[in-house]
DNA sequence: CACACAATTTAACAAAATTTTAACAATTTT
DNA sequence: AAAATTGTTAAAATTTTGTTAAATTGTGTG
């Protein structure tokens, strides 16, 4: 599920979008000030970044440029009141996704959200289904053949994410940025062993191979 | 570059709209309502649609549901005199990705197709393609003829980088300073073996050929 | 809180693949 | 023709990966 964080100091305007937000089944997290919001992100990994322009301590602009110099995938939102040419400008020149001005529509925000995420491919589908394998994200189940296959999270999250980029050469630190947590002093070569455990696990899948390429990591090759 | 489709009735707008885009570097096509637009999309392959709401012949709506079963991808912008909420609901939920209400901004309009465009761009596959040879960075492939022949790392990125700059002649030192380690000992000897590899290997390319610099290094040519 | 149990990580060694060296042949330049 | 540079090849050295089992961490239960 996409993991939304909302930036804004007016507590009441943020409780609300959070509230709304959630409504719509987002996973929402709150913060009141832009360095707070950065700090969050360095531990955190969110799929959306939803951020007032006019902060204490450190205002929307130079937050989207941390953000960007960190991840330059990640969709960020401008809402402000600011209604000015040159911020909007500005701020799309520092590579935010959309500009919204206060007061603004709920339902308007969570559309823009919501085609902002479909094209960020983070919205990805409950399941995945690749020949004879189908993974539903929601369930957490893996079935080959119509048989349910436990696996345990590690496991799952990583065979999910390369089968969401079927063909893409991922390297073990692409891997393990996005499936361990930002502090895990794991050794990389931690992956390996859970690609020999997923490889055993699929031995009869008919949809695709796990392939290494060597020196830099691993991909999932349909057929 | 980018080629975007302008879908607008008004003709004044239309033109001023496109004028405006070229201004911004982009390749544009004008079309006066949606039926034509959809001929036009059937025929050639756009980065971007900018399409009006109310036009004769077909809506923008409508256009847009067509455009989406073509291609779930393409970012596809509205411009609407219509500021109704249902309206904008609507086109968010055929996958639109803005909607922009007149009048607008045209510096607004353009960042907003700058701000899509680079996030569509990051979806699609960064792939280097010289007569029948493909290179594709993602995937870390390469086809000849439409079969894929294995490359091992360095043979890889060292073909990239001479086919990246064609013409250009590399020494052997300009060659390791990037693709080798600072410390790696090397002899640039090692690099004469792998052109001597890159050679064999790409024996039925018939777009380039590599070609040694006497005394220099070597260098990819066109042919 | 201790216990059992599962999941994760580390460590070690074997296996595989790549990279580098080195030697000699071929070619180009002087 | 001599000297310098490059081509070619195969073996040696190194690096990377596969695999297994043991150690560690985490989780839930009585």
């Amino acid at each position: 599920m996409a993991k939304i964080l909302v930036v804004e100091d007016d507590r009441a305007l943020n409780a609300f979008v959070s509230a709304r937000l959630r409504d719509f089944g987002y996973e929402v997290k709150s913060c009141y000030d832009g360095l707070s919001a950065l700090e969050v992100i360095y531990e955190e990994k969110f799929s959306l970044i939803c951020s007032d322009v006019m902060m204490p301590n450190m205002d929307g602009f130079e937050l989207a440029e941390k953000v960007r110099a960190l991840d330059k995938n990640i969709p960020i939102i401008f809402l402000s009141a600011k209604d000015d040419k040159p911020s909007k400008l500005y701020g799309y020149g520092l590579g935010i996704d959309d500009y919204v001005t206060k007061p603004f529509d709920m339902d308007e925000l969570a559309m823009k959200i919501n085609a902002l995420l479909r094209r960020a491919m983070l919205n990805s589908e409950a399941s995945l289904s690749v020949g004879n394998l189908t993974m539903n994200k929601d369930e957490r189940t893996v079935t080959i053949n119509g048989e349910e296959v436990p696996f345990t999270v590690k496991e799952f999250d990583l065979l999910y994410k390369l089968l969401s980029y079927p063909k893409k050469t991922f390297t073990r630190a692409n891997l393990m940025d996005d499936l361990w947590d930002y502090d895990s002093s794991a050794t990389s070569r931690t992956v390996d062993v859970y690609m020999a455990k997923l490889r055993e696990k699929t031995l009869n899948c008919d949809g695709f191979t796990l392939m290494t390429v060597h020196g830099l990591g691993y991909k999932a090759v349909l057929k």
